[in-house]
Formats: C-alpha cells, sequence, structure tokens
DNA sequence: TGCCCGCCGGGTG
DNA sequence: CACCCGGCGGGCA
C-alpha cells in the first residue's frame, strides 16, 4: 500500500468554479503535499489524508489552495521550494528526489519528455521517470503535467490525461487531439 | 497507428 | 532474491 506519514498536518482548502482544491501543511509550517482538483471538498481532503492519516482542517492556508488553483487555471505563478517540506514529504528515495527536482525546473509554459528527464540525470531510466513522477507529492506546483511522452502525446496523469491537457492548455501549450501541435513526429 | 517487447527503479514476500 | 508493476520508447507490421 502507499506509505504514510504519521506526524500531524493541517488542511486548507479552495473552491473554484464546481473545483476543490487542497493542500496539506506539515508542523514547519511548510507545504508536504497538493491535492489534484476534486469534484467535492471530502474527496479533496482525503487526496491528502490517505498519505497523511493525522489532520486537521482549518483556513489558515487556504491562500496557498488558491495560489495552486490560480497556477492551475493558467497563471504563472512564481514560488520558493523551500516551501516545500520534502523531507517529510513521502519521497523516498534519491532517485525519486532527483526527477521531482528535475521537473521543478521546467518553466511555465514549456514542456520535456520523460526521455529528455532520464538524460539530464545521465540515466536510460525514462520508464522508471514515469513512475516517479507518478508520485509527486505537489502536483501543478512542480510541474509534471508538463511532462510528455517523446512520440508528442502527452500520456498519463494521476488526474487523468484530459486534466493533464486542460492544465498545459491553459498556459498557452497548443495541443490538438491529446498531441502537442508543433510536435515532429 | 497500434502492439509488443525491452528497459529501469521500487515494492513485496 | 525473484518476481511484478508502472504517467515510457522505439521498431515493425
Amino acid at each position: 500500500m502507499n506509505k504514510k506519514n504519521n506526524k500531524p498536518i493541517t488542511i486548507s482548502t479552495h473552491k473554484k468554479d464546481n473545483l476543490y482544491f487542497a493542500v496539506g501543511y506539515s508542523e514547519k509550517r511548510k507545504i508536504i503535499r497538493i491535492a489534484l482538483p476534486q469534484k467535492s471538498k471530502e474527496e479533496a481532503i482525503f487526496e491528502i489524508t490517505k498519505y497523511h492519516p493525522k489532520f486537521s482542517v482549518s483556513d489558515q492556508y487556504s491562500d496557498t489552495a488558491e495560489m495552486i488553483s490560480n497556477i492551475y487555471h493558467g497563471r504563472d505563478v512564481k514560488f520558493n521550494i523551500k516551501m516545500l517540506d520534502i523531507g517529510e514529504s513521502t519521497i523516498n528515495t534519491p532517485f525519486e528526489m532527483d526527477v521531482i527536482l528535475e521537473v521543478a525546473k521546467i518553466p511555465y509554459g514549456s514542456v520535456k519528455t520523460y526521455k529528455e528527464i532520464a538524460k539530464l540525470l545521465d540515466s536510460h531510466a525514462y520508464r522508471a521517470v514515469g513512475t516517479a513522477i507518478g508520485k509527486n507529492p505537489f502536483p501543478i506546483l512542480i510541474p509534471c503535467h508538463r511532462v510528455i511522452r517523446s512520440d508528442g502525446k502527452i500520456g498519463e496523469f494521476r488526474g487523468g490525461t484530459p486534466m493533464k491537457v486542460e492544465i498545459l492548455k491553459n498556459e498557452g501549450i497548443k495541443i490538438d487531439d491529446l498531441k502537442l501541435r508543433f510536435s515532429k513526429k
């Protein structure tokens, strides 16, 4: 099963257009997990609590939840990686860490392929890169939606490919039928 | 295009 | 240690 962290966290939510965003904060007052938007507040909170069962809900961090929503809807928001409690998050192995840090560098409005991420790590493990990205505890903020397949197809996403396409389109990326419009292949 | 098989890191028992 | 399983790639029909 998925690994759990039993330290207490605080969860805040934000609603926009019938989508509910949630963010979990550790005791260090850093972000420990972000939920992809859900159709109800309960589902959004559960996206966090399945990994962090000890929690309380407050509006203390709802500004951050709103920031996540803004990024989702296409705003280019700057953030500092120090806002993240990577150490207490569900990221375990050095490989997962390297992948996440590499993904964090992908600028707004651009994409990289799974293979390119592997290459940047001096590795051929593009298959494992996909797996590691799938575990990203900070979706949207760490832009795993900006990692696509080498053939120009958009590829998989924890929140479903359609959601990935939507976020990329919100960033101004041109996509036709689940493929990059200007893909060479 | 779609499929199939190879690839690599991690989780499981 | 020996599987098994993925947000993948590339070759080939």
